[in-house]
DNA sequence: CTAGAATTTAACTATCCGGTTAGTCAACTT
DNA sequence: AAGTTGACTAACCGGATAGTTAAATTCTAG
């Protein structure tokens, strides 16, 4: 009998989606580390413990397998990001959750940063879609939830597109020097009390820079 | 007669260092938008209307080309930078000039970002290198003059460390989505308008996020 | 158990690209 | 004027690398 679509894939099945996904696993991690034009697919193969023709039976090229590593990512993360920012509670509190959730997503998945860095300076129509698909969603949500707490007087007036930039450099770019920091004696970026500090600086930064009474205790 | 040290070249030699010139910018133009992996010798070389053969008569190898652009680099970005932050006058004022200082040179030169960027996720002893002569010094000159400003009661506590890295992050992270905006519709993140205006943004975030009288007018 | 589909592999190929070579030409030197 | 040197190029080389092929293996349906 043809086992149906609604039956948990289990034997052969089961086994090609582990494949598939611990392809995907490696190249993120090679992606991550050598980016697009540095990744070797021999690498990535090597490191998924898998012939390199299995590659191209899974995927249709290296660059759609970059494609497919990266959607991947973006894909989570803005489910997650979208249902917090939409929240009907007040500004503050929404605000200082989402960059609390953004915060903990890349720090639990070191290829994050790095994967992102890379691919906002590839271009291309991929990038293009990745951007109308979901950078476009969450900066807009983003940036209606900060008019939003502008008009509430509990953020103080700003341009609220900068506002969100702001916002967004603070949290990923410690991340996106991991490595410059690893090489100036702080070799523990990712480790749990760095990122409760950096979590904590940035918080407070924030609160700083845009509430309008900073100190205010939450609702 | 053979031309002595002092005079200015001239002649064949004026023309050799124009030529070294053009190749090193060229080269900065092609490595910031590919990378050293994604950059091809043979479009650094047409970029710098020479035979390619010539780029390895004044460098050594492709990796030593991209050295030289990203040393030039940071070299004299180093040099103003420290001037600026050592000079012995109120901490909010010096930070500020700081500021201005970091946002208009990467704002001068399209190539800064992108090169910076791509530098950060190399790794290897070149970006080492690069960190002990040039990163740590700043950074450290930077993380006294917080201090400095936090004793003397001008800016709030909190990790020096952490400060600065904000700091950095609001100046640098701008200029690294360039590209991002551009899809998103602010084609011209590097026109005078909104160079401005982000730098209007970035010096208030500040001051409201470290400053203890954010208000107060400079001395 | 077996036919045959799905999955996996070793071995191969075409192409790309960093780097080299051998030599030309114009500018300096004497 | 003759010789020397520095700047530059056309043409080439070979190793690396993305991608292919055809055969082997494994799993499942019947």
């Amino acid at each position: 009998m043809k086992r149906s679509a609604i039956h948990a894939p289990a034997g052969r099945q089961l086994r090609s989606l582990e494949t598939r996904a611990a392809i995907l696993a490696a190249a993120g991690r090679v992606f991550a580390r050598a980016g697009l034009a540095g990744a070797r697919t021999d690498a990535i193969a090597a490191a998924a413990g898998v012939n390199k023709a299995l590659l191209y039976y899974y995927f249709e090229s290296k660059e759609s397998l970059y494609e497919a590593v990266v959607e991947d990512h973006f894909c989570e993360f803005n489910r997650r990001a979208m249902e917090v920012l939409t929240a009907p509670e007040p500004a503050r509190a929404v605000l200082l959750r989402y960059v609390s959730l953004h915060f903990d997503f890349i720090s639990a998945r070191h290829q994050s940063a790095p994967l992102f860095q890379q691919l906002m300076m590839t271009g291309g129509t991929f990038l293009e879609r990745l951007i109308r698909k979901y950078f476009a969603p969450r900066g807009e949500a983003l940036g209606r939830l900060i008019e939003r707490g502008m008009r509430s007087g509990e953020f103080r007036r700003a341009d609220p597109f900068h506002t969100a930039f702001s916002i967004v450099s603070l949290i990923v770019f410690y991340f996106s020097a991991a490595r410059v920091l690893q090489l100036m004696g702080r070799p523990d970026a990712y480790s749990a009390v760095h990122l409760k500090r950096r979590k904590q600086e940035v918080l407070d930064f924030i609160r700083r820079g845009l509430f309008v009474d900073p100190d205010a205790p939450l609702p």
